[in-house]
DNA sequence: CATGAATGAGAGTTCATTCAT
DNA sequence: CATGAATGAACTCTCATTCAT
């Protein structure tokens, strides 16, 4: 239980409230306890009523893809860095997510085949483009990498990631994925 | 307290088949709907009651090693072809079952944390060493590349099979990265 | 993934009233079929879904104590009587409702090792406690007799009850124990 | 499980062992687990596959009486002393198979209302009559007590032994009703 | 607009009972 | 006669979704 409508009806106004808070409890227990969380514990964790979350994301995609776009949001102000290395850091960040979330990862996987207007990697694309262009220039990748090398690359480190037997493990393994791919991009 | 079997009751003669037709049946639902398909629907399809379907398999994991152990007993009957490029069959058709089946890949997503005896990459091993040594004999593999550097590999071709969009795009980016990963197997 | 509420959804208001229809309903079943009376059937005579009950009655205990406390409330507006023979009318009831509820009796009996903080007993105590002192006071109960008395007394016309062949027999061998504890408790 | 047909099937010659491990199974069983234990655990504890037991005993009752006949076989041999004092002991033992066996006490609450050719009291009666005749005679009990008093004791006895916490208190307080109901018993 | 209870469709599991071998 | 698998009904419990207030 977090912050947001305890008590009685807080009117029109609290409805952005009511959406962050969802998607923060969402972010945490999607994190937590995987894609399938029951909806009802993701209303409770937020503390509104299941009426809430419906209004808000009338589906479990749409909040799971809300949350999604929360991570892309923090992802796309990382990119937005002018600095040559940003796409590093970036990369660093996106491989970050996988491994801190679990249902980050099922959603992908569970998404298969349900959603067909996925945007992920579109968005993935944009982000990446500029400081992927950026650090091409500064010399620091290889002309040949274009975004879909890394969107790949990306979804190489997924599988590792979601495969490996504990958070150790998973640690040291993406480690190793990341090492592996990113040896080819060098310039 | 129930009537019971009003239906017919073949005997224990229908054992095997029915051990038979509940493994088809979970082999094609975990490959279409994912290893979280009901319980139910397996023995549905199969055309058994649930109390069969549990009498055969205590429990979720015991159906889903089963079926796994159908995917391995193949691989290994490919490994035990002694031509030096047996090794490629092998991992193809590893590489064709993570593309086939859905439930095959979150088997062992969801084994994380919660198998704790989990064989699966020691067998996994045991079905590429011989392979892998004959293949490295004949010169078609580096020297350098060891059984765990295969598995990393198999486990990033996972992820680009379970985020694929479609069927199309899935064989399309699985290729490709199996042609990175090999690209370093090469001597 | 299903379609719900296909039928009326009276909404919250009808809170109070599926409360006390499923009370209604368990202590009638529990009477009749015992405390291991499916709950499903108590849902189905309230005329409420079995979620309702889950809402309301997280457990069988939950829904048994909730059954319990209104006989006990009933005793305890008998017991505040302050006539001296209130004591009497409170044994009375009591016996009444061990004779009248299957599930009364084998609450007590399944709570054994089952609930660890079982107040049954405390209750009885706080109970019979004011009663019975009136009663002595008036020179109505022998002055050696408490409440632990009472209380093993009361559990062995339980067991007169619960053993009876039919109700004929019941009424009559629980008259008859009765006398023969209140005999020990003249003055 | 015991001993019994563990291999093949041998023969008639069998059965007479069979039935005696079903019993024991069983008493064993409905008093560790009480009387709604699973038939299919009776019969694996006996080592004989279900259809034995249900060719036995068809019905979970059948199997119940023919324990608690074993329980008065037990008694009846008691009984055929013929020292003064056997009565005593007859009435000790009676008491403690109350205490030891849950499902012994569960049977007759389970039963009420479902057997009607119960024959539990009239078989108790039989086995007290002759060493109550012959503790009368002694002088070691009142000359109005009958066999029905004892009856009525014992019964409430049970509800002591079912209604108590642990077995501790059960000891205890069993003891405390048999002291009490054996006063009114003394010459 | 928010609340939170109602709803009911199954999922998982257990077992009594039957019956081919 | 014994075996032990098949059968399926019934039970418990969980949620996604709706909707009166």
């Amino acid at each position: 239980m977090t912050l947001a409508a305890r008590g009685g009806n807080r009117g029109p106004a609290a409805a952005a409230d009511n959406r962050r808070a969802l998607l923060r409890a969402a972010r945490e227990l999607f994190a937590d306890k995987g894609y399938n969380v029951p909806l009802s514990a993701i209303a409770r964790e937020a503390g509104v009523g299941q009426g809430v979350l419906y209004r808000h994301f009338p589906s479990r995609l749409d909040l799971a893809f809300a949350v999604f776009e929360e991570n892309f949001a923090e992802l796309t102000a990382l990119a937005e860095d002018e600095a040559p290395d940003a796409f590093e850091r970036v990369v660093a960040r996106m491989v970050e997510l996988m491994v801190e979330s679990v249902g980050f990862v099922e959603l992908v996987v569970g998404a298969r085949g349900v959603v067909t207007d996925y945007q992920g990697d579109r968005q993935l694309a944009e982000i990446l483009t500029g400081p992927l262009e950026r650090a091409r220039a500064a010399g620091l990748t290889a002309p040949d990498i274009g975004v879909e090398a890394v969107a790949l690359a990306l979804r190489m480190i997924y599988g590792v990631a979601t495969t490996a037997r504990d958070d150790d493990q998973r640690r040291a393994d993406v480690a190793a994925a990341l090492s592996l791919v990113t040896t080819r991009w060098r310039p």
